[in-house]
DNA sequence: CACCAGGCAAGTA
DNA sequence: TACTTGCATGGT
């Protein structure tokens, strides 16, 4: 079996599982780009409640929350965890926003895939699965978001080694696949659902993983 | 109680 | 370059 066909088998043997994802969760791109740095090393119930609180204050738009003082903010998104740090990279990336895209972050559809993700990167606080995240999911542009599970569940499989980096990881998809957002999208959201369902950090925590007999 | 969750940057050698 | 450490809340 070629490499391109053993991902496809993989993506179609998560999705007959699972079903469809609708990801990622979020009403609009600003949202979603929250979201992606309220996450970093975080439960994403956590994350929820930082962005309710958000909402509920009604400061969840780029202008207002650029006008935000710092410690305001921390204190809102004080539930997703480390919170006086993510409140500076927020801070760090509205700053980017107001600066580079006008408050817009469609401004960003106006670059090349890899020049908008190395602006992205330029931002502290932003590192390659943020931007990632950012550029898929905010901005239906065509990276592939690895994360924390990608890893796991592929050196798990024993389709890489363990300590395969984040651009090696990359590259195992993107050199294969057709550049595709829906199904860069999908992807990804279908090894995170498989992920936390079923392949924990630790081993034996993964029972009926859908792509359990995969290689077998 | 210990361990974990959709990272990143700064410091050390 | 390759490790190590700080950052912090809330669930299991």
């Amino acid at each position: 079996m070629n490499r391109q066909n053993l991902l496809l088998n993989m993506f179609n043997a998560m999705l007959d599982a699972l079903g469809p994802s609708r990801w990622w969760p979020g009403d609009t791109p600003f949202e979603v780009a929250v979201g992606a740095i309220l996450t970093q090393n975080a439960a994403w119930i956590n994350v929820e409640r930082a962005i309710g609180n958000l909402k509920s204050a009604s400061v969840l738009d780029p202008e207002t929350l650029y006008a935000l003082p710092e410690e305001r903010l921390a204190e809102l998104v004080r539930p997703a965890g480390y919170f006086r740090l993510k409140a500076s990279r927020l801070k760090h990336f509205l700053a980017f926003l107001k600066n580079e895209c006008a408050f817009n972050l469609n401004a960003l559809a106006a670059f090349e895939v890899m020049q908008a993700r190395d602006m992205l990167l330029g931002v502290k606080g932003i590192g390659p699965e943020t931007a990632d995240s950012i550029l898929l999911y905010a901005c239906e542009m065509p990276v592939f978001v690895v994360d924390a599970y990608t890893g796991r569940i592929l050196s798990r499989h024993g389709l890489i080694p363990e300590e395969t980096d984040y651009a090696e990881l990359q590259a195992f998809f993107m050199d294969i696949l057709p550049e595709d957002v829906k199904l860069f999208n999908e992807f990804h959201a279908l090894l995170v659902r498989v992920g936390k369902d079923f392949c924990k950090r630790k081993a034996g925590l993964c029972r009926d993983c859908p792509l359990g007999s995969f290689l077998e």
